[in-house]
RNA sequence: UGCCCCCUCGUUCAAUGGCAGGACCCCGGACUUUGGAUCCGGGUAUGGUGGUUCGAAUCCACCGGGGGCAACCA
């Protein structure tokens, strides 16, 4: 897509790095990161992220970090990195040499905790984790002091020193910042720094028995790295107050945490946990799933990273959770496709349609324009014959008033082709289904166009029998029956709004022979029908596409509403 | 019965004390060798009540509604 056709954004965020960069508050620096956990693939509230982060850092010519947040070994896989590095990629970001991971920090964060000891602002407490809970108080309550709170500088260094040697089991002691247990904010009633995890990192194996906390990396790490802003999602809000806390305690370099409201989309679901859960109980193929609303699902339905951007640029930035209609997502990928997809023809459930009055044996070959929006595209030759196929849904035996499609004794458009008049509906004597028509062209009106000037209501796409391409077709809908699959009777999960039609899988459908051999996440329109990708199931003389999104379709609208008595 | 945050067309984002506007969506029409695309027109919005002000979506107060926070997750 033409980059002067993305607005760039203003929002509240960049009016803060643009008001930062003109009072000189960062040195006239903007340095923002992309912070993903790998342990999920990216999805397209992290593609509104992405956007924000990369697309701040480009337009005010900073620099935008990618750092794996890796602080929990029990969760994170390497294979999550690669994925999310890929997605980045595809999306059009580039980190350069800035790839980092919170884990590159440990020893650094582990010296610092040792500097908060010494200043009295950190002790090991052996609580369990269930008295810990417990005594930082309900929700409206304050909380109680831990009984290992006030113990000697001395004994919590060695302590601390004797949990990072792995001389304790998990969950028999952490490290917590000494802050008020009776602050409204939960976050300040001594939260936890350091808990014992004897598990195998991703990178630094079993170097460590004590890995830090979110709070306590999180802050440190932007530091370290100079970060200027560092811009999360709402529920962080009341982070902040323990964000900058360990940042003032330390002394040390302190970025500015902007929190924006997370991306929800209607007709689907956002969080990592019920992604992963989707993916774990094989109700979808895999995190790539062209149903799933990742970014390598999204990839592999067809999408593309430019509508993915230009969705993140007009949606907005703002501090009011919302729900975004999928609809809109759907248009910008419309809006992108329309413009470069080269037009094909495919039938996706035959009718066989035999031209009477065409010669046996004869073949011929017309004209068809690749993309009717972009005249650089050219056109090919599309093979014509004596007995075609056209879509079932093309025809009506019996058609209400407002079909103008094909039905008995009437005339069409093949598109690109001939006139068509159908005059005879061949059926299973057995089942009276419909299994051919038969049909008499105009040779006058080859192209398309009657020198007459008659003018079908209909222009039907078609394919030629003979030189037809095999495939298969997968057809998707909406992963929810409804906007919001939280939205369920009682005693119900999310789960129950899956929807059971949301992958149809047709075989024996019939494309024109260019379609048979495209290279893997082609992007084409089969006329009239949507847009579709070649699909990596693909095998030579056996293509596999998906359906990325059907067009806008009148007659289905009309039939939708019931307007077709 | 604590703390924090948020309420503008159906949805979403603008309007930064000065004519409430755009996009999506929906409806209707034009055009059309894709019932596509495109073009044109239409579509009951500032949660409520007070206050400040020449003037309030915007500032203040109260009320109402919604959301977040009680992992040794991030």
């Amino acid at each position: 897509m033409d980059e002067n056709a993305t607005p760039t954004p203003t929002d509240f965020v960049r009016q803060i790095v643009a008001d930062d960069t003109k009072s000189g508050k960062w040195d006239g620096r903007v340095v923002t990161r992309f912070p993903p956990e790998p342990n999920g693939y990216l999805h397209i509230g992290h593609a509104k992220s992405i956007c924000l982060n990369f697309g701040i850092a480009r337009e005010f010519g900073g620099t935008c970090h990618l750092r794996f947040d890796d602080t929990n070994p029990t969760k994170e896989e390497d294979e999550y990195v690669l994925a999310i590095q890929r997605d980045v990629r595809w999306l059009g970001f580039d980190w350069g040499e800035h790839l980092y991971y919170a884990s590159d920090y440990f020893d650094q964060l582990h010296a610092w905790a040792i500097q908060l000891i010494q200043a009295g602002k950190a002790y090991v407490d052996e609580q369990t984790s269930a008295e810990i809970r417990a005594s930082r108080g309900k929700l409206a309550s304050r909380g109680v002091e831990s009984p290992h709170r006030d113990r000697p500088i001395a004994e919590n260094l060695d302590l601390f020193a004797r949990m990072t040697a792995g001389e304790f089991e998990e969950g028999t002691a952490v490290l917590r910042a000494r802050i008020d247990m009776e602050a409204p904010n939960q976050h300040l009633r001594d939260p936890v720094m350091y808990r014992i995890l004897k598990a195998s990192h991703h990178r630094t194996g079993a170097k460590w028995c004590v890995y830090p906390m979110y709070d306590w990396a999180h802050g440190q790490s932007d530091s370290i790295e100079k970060i200027t802003h560092s811009i999360c999602t709402l529920e962080f809000r009341e982070h902040r107050p323990l964000y900058d806390w360990y940042l003032d305690t330390l002394g040390v370099y302190h970025p500015q945490q902007i929190e924006f409201a997370r991306l929800n989309v209607s007709f689907t679901v956002m969080s990592k946990r019920r992604l992963l859960n989707l993916v774990e109980e094989d109700l979808v193929r895999g995190w790539n799933d062209p149903r799933m609303p990742t970014i390598s699902g999204m990839r592999r339905r067809g999408y593309t990273a430019e509508a993915i951007r230009h969705f993140a640029a007009i949606i907005g930035v703002d501090t009011t959770e919302s729900t975004v209609d999928v609809a809109l997502l759907e248009h910008c990928v419309r809006e992108d496709l329309n413009k470069r997809s080269p037009r094909f023809m495919g039938v996706l459930r035959p009718l066989r349609v035999v031209i009477e009055n065409y010669p046996e044996g004869r073949t011929e070959e017309v004209d068809a324009v690749n993309n009717p929006e972009d005249p650089a595209a050219g056109s090919r030759k599309v093979p014509f014959g004596r007995v075609l196929y056209i879509e079932r849904d093309d025809f009506m035996e019996d058609p209400p008033k407002q079909f103008f499609r094909l039905a008995p004794g009437r005339e069409v458009r093949l598109r690109y082709a001939y006139f068509v008049t159908c005059t005879n509906v061949v059926k299973d004597p057995a089942t009276g289904e419909i299994v051919e028509l038969r049909c008499t062209y105009d040779p006058a009106t080859k192209g398309g166009d009657s020198p007459d000037g008659r003018k079908p209501k209909a222009t039907l796409h078609w394919v030629s029998a003979e030189h037809a391409v095999p495939a298969e077709v997968r057809l998707y809908d909406h992963l929810f029956t409804r906007e919001d699959p939280d939205e369920v009777a009682e005693g119900q999960g999310w789960r129950a709004n899956l929807n059971p039609r949301s992958l149809e899988t047709l075989t024996g459908c019939r494309l024109e022979p260019a379609l048979g051999d495209l290279p893997v996440e082609s992007r084409v329109q089969f006329e009239r029908l949507g847009y579709f990708c070649v699909d990596p199931d693909s095998k030579p003389g056996a293509p596999v596409f998906n359906r990325t999104l059907t067009l806008k379709d009148e007659w289905a609208r009309l039939q939708k509403k019931g307007k077709t008595a």
